[in-house]
DNA sequence: ATCTACATATAGACAGCCTACATGTAGACT
DNA sequence: AGTCTACATGTAGGCTGTCTATATGTAGAT
């Protein structure tokens, strides 16, 4: 998977695995690596700042625990989060729908 | 349309458009528009870069011309460029089928 | 004269994803 | 005791491609 095609999209993936649970940002990245099928490899200097940085904005919040001797910062979606979340999929349904039609265009000569 | 959700796939969209004819800049981002149905307005501050980005790699060759005063340079696919546009068109793809895997997973609860 | 459409081009800003590195705990294995 | 892997978070700096803004010029309409 090209790192370039997943610019834009790295926030409604982070959202979207949230939705179901709270989750802290290991658990995310394996998250996005099953829900894949394995094709989504996030690395760590990707999904921490991402959701600092969703965090800021207010679109999660956090909360630390250590379980079993390790801290962990979970995050939640917040309510600006579910709303994020739901502009973040229809965008997304737009945005393969017009870049679809383009790429699909018959490749039949004019007239 | 969100300009970010664009990196990694102008060339695909600009290869694309090129693919059942050679076309220069200007028209080029009319075909866009138009196959787009309007939703695709892409500056010219990123189609020119990208087209002599694409030739200096290989996969346009252009050529100017004047028509009705006006200097216009042309650009065509090169045989690289018709591969690479394959190449494009399958990492779409998958590149939708991963995304899209993990945004429409079930919001349902563990277990 | 002025305006719009046609047509190309570059400089610099901006943002976000990546690589690489740093730090530390727990448990298994030797 | 030492090493290794998995778990867990984080930052600094690089890279690169898209965008904004600007510049230049022709043709045709008003």
């Amino acid at each position: 998977m090209n790192p370039d095609a997943l610019r834009g999209h790295m926030d409604a993936l982070l959202l979207s695995v949230l939705e179901r649970e709270p989750l802290h940002g290991y658990a995310i990245i394996e998250a996005l690596q099953e829900r894949s099928g394995g094709a989504l490899s996030v690395p760590t200097g990707t999904v921490y700042p991402a959701l600092r940085r969703l965090e800021r904005i207010g679109h999660l919040s956090s909360e630390w625990a250590t379980v079993g001797g390790r801290r962990r910062r979970t995050y939640r979606l917040t309510e600006s989060g579910r709303k994020q979340l739901e502009g973040e999929r229809s965008a997304w349904r737009e945005f393969t729908s017009v870049i679809g039609s383009v790429l699909r265009a018959e490749a039949s000569g004019p007239a």
